[in-house]
DNA sequence: TATAAATTTGACCAAATAGTTAAACTAAAA
DNA sequence: TTTTAGTTTAACTATTTGGTCAAATTTATA
């Protein structure tokens, strides 16, 4: 494969990726990611069959990423008292620097019943240290009594809904001004680290 | 107006809402409202001149139902203690037996800026009473130090987050089962509750 | 350089789909 | 009963859109 192969190959995925993340499978039109990759629609077909196929490449490519973000966060060394104040933080960060990719990922898997199949496999082991990780923290009594899951889901739901929620609380919130928002989701950090640490301690 | 007529139209609304909430306006179809309908497409556009106008009223409707239902629970006159536990319980109940319509309303919200305003004035005034209830508890030292609105945005995370993520969750928690994640979700009922009471009181 | 292979393009096709229109039908009013 | 207004339908149109294909162009190979 040449190098110019490779070049333009990756420059379809890169703009159907930004494309698609923005506007989803069904919002998405083929003619403006050849355009947003600045080539001819048959490029597109050339290099992935179908829509379909291309849409399926930049969903797994995604997941991938953001799997890979969230698990390496979750599964550092440090303890919980160090790790979830880090935890909601970093990730406040990451969310609010991408914040289509979160909103896209969950709005595909809600129609896409054969990719999450297939998706499924790379996420289930990812969190098992962590897991333990609470699970023995809590039989050592250093946290209060809560099943591994659902601090996890506790964690996320406090640092993701404010981003893909971010058109309501800003409108219902914040009477439409940006710059509120984004102080509020700024304060964040510190109020959902210091709510969890409440919360388990 | 007749009451065929009356009929027709309200017939119209609840197909187009149903089919509206599941797909999205961009993954609607006229012709499917119409086949839920039990009617022809034409008459969708006698009764409602066009698509997008059709997915106004949806929306329109959908939201605002949303909106009476959630600030109903928050604005009832308990003191915090008992009302936090009971707006958990009954929201999760609201939104198990609804799944759709919150993602619905966040999807659609991701790319609408102008419904967005229209609405805007619905939403702000609604929580009020609730932020003076957190503000009054706080300065009385009822609850722990925090500004309303994130007290807020914590409960809505808990609750809604893990219903709008429920694809993912039962993919990489529950290994695919209903069944589990139906029972997850039953039992976060107190495990928020918990959750939240621990970190303000 | 000449030939073959890979890459890129423009023109085109077929299916899907929102929307239109005129005719048919229904029910109430005169 | 006849007329009129409101309602419903079938057939049609225009446009959008995913996808194809053969020709043109570029790149690699002999």
């Amino acid at each position: 494969m040449s190098d110019l192969k490779q070049d333009t190959e990756r420059n379809i995925l890169q703009a159907a990726s930004r494309v698609f993340i923005k506007k989803g499978m069904g919002g998405t039109r083929m003619q403006e990611i050849a355009d947003e990759a600045k080539i001819n629609k048959s490029l597109l077909h050339y290099y992935y069959r179908s829509k379909q196929l291309l849409f399926e490449a930049v969903f797994k490519n995604t997941m991938l990423e953001f799997i890979a973000i969230i698990s390496k966060i979750f599964n550092s060394d440090e303890e919980l008292k160090i790790k979830i104040p880090l935890i909601v933080e970093t990730y406040t960060d990451y969310l609010g620097k991408n914040p289509y990719i979160i909103s896209f990922i969950l709005r595909e898997l809600q129609s896409e019943p054969k990719i999450i199949l297939k998706i499924v496999e790379m996420i289930e082991i990812k969190f098992f240290k962590f897991f333990n990780q609470v699970a023995q923290e809590v039989s050592e009594k250093k946290i209060k009594e809560i099943k591994p899951e659902h601090l996890f889901i506790n964690i996320l739901s406090l640092t993701i809904f404010p981003i893909i929620a971010k058109p309501l609380i800003r409108a219902a919130l914040m009477k439409g001004d940006n710059e509120k928002y984004m102080q509020f989701i700024e304060e964040r950090k510190k109020v959902v680290a210091d709510f969890i640490f409440s919360a388990i301690y």
